[in-house]
DNA sequence: TCCTGTGTACTATCGCACTAGTACACTAGT
DNA sequence: ACTAGTGTACTAGTGCGATAGTACACAGGA
């Protein structure tokens, strides 16, 4: 089964957390179509949280067309086309988990490691823009 | 001179991406000790954001022991030991610029690598954890 | 039919991020 | 002295995320 995980130090709101983690598992192909999600009071009862901010990550996600609620079932992830390939997936993963490992080894702390990375994908996003400029 | 960001839709309180914004500055070396950030009016001017907010993020930053205010002069950063050499800083923002155009290369959109860095990051932090539990 | 579990709806309340506007103390330059 | 520019402090108000508690409609199984 799916699960959750929250991080209450990065400011994010909870209920966009969920969205965005159901966002990457379908992206990443770790959910696939028609798979359950865990219920509303499951994951209100696994987090600690309200079970309305759950609600609200399901009612955005099916706002967004991503799950569709069965009343009295649960509620169902809608497949994905656009899914990344097992193989690529299995060999990316590998090569950034390579990096990863480098970097640490070259002394950098996990902080140093995200700030390097975030800055590094932020600065691709602003290049990416101002080409199509 | 050191110039902000804001990324609206990711749900980070504005002040929040501004003390991180400067965390990173000065983990990765792009900050060093003594450099004055721009004056409150100036950066709420340039992000058109309230004076006060940006206020918030100098006063945290200054909590934190990151920066110190001058009356009548400005803010500026206090130095930080373990920087990245910048060798290896270079070196690993290379490889990991590889990485990125090469998941680009393979199909995947800008959202699916971004999924993708976010999900490998989570899970190397979880096995460090695991590993010193 | 009854009971359980599901998602949903609603109201009320709290806290915090953010804004607006004003005022003050300090420093540097004229 | 005076002026301009700095960070800071304060009050008031707005919007939204989150909580608490209750109630309802639906599907499935005993």
């Amino acid at each position: 089964m799916f699960a959750f995980r929250l991080d209450s130090r990065s400011g994010v709101p909870t209920y966009l957390q969920l969205v965005e983690q159901v966002r990457r598992g379908l992206l990443l192909g770790y959910l696939v179509d028609g798979e359950q999600l865990p219920t509303v009071r499951e994951v209100a009862a696994a987090l600690v949280v309200n079970p309305n901010t759950v609600a609200k990550a399901y009612r955005e996600l099916e706002r967004a067309g991503l799950a569709a609620p069965r009343a009295g079932q649960g509620t169902f992830v809608i497949g994905n086309d656009d899914q990344v390939p097992h193989g690529v997936h299995v060999k990316l993963a590998a090569r950034l988990r390579a990096w990863v490992r480098s970097a640490h080894e070259a002394g950098l702390a996990p902080e140093q490691v995200r700030a390097l990375v975030t800055t590094v994908l932020d600065d691709e996003n602003t290049a990416a823009r101002t080409e199509a400029a």
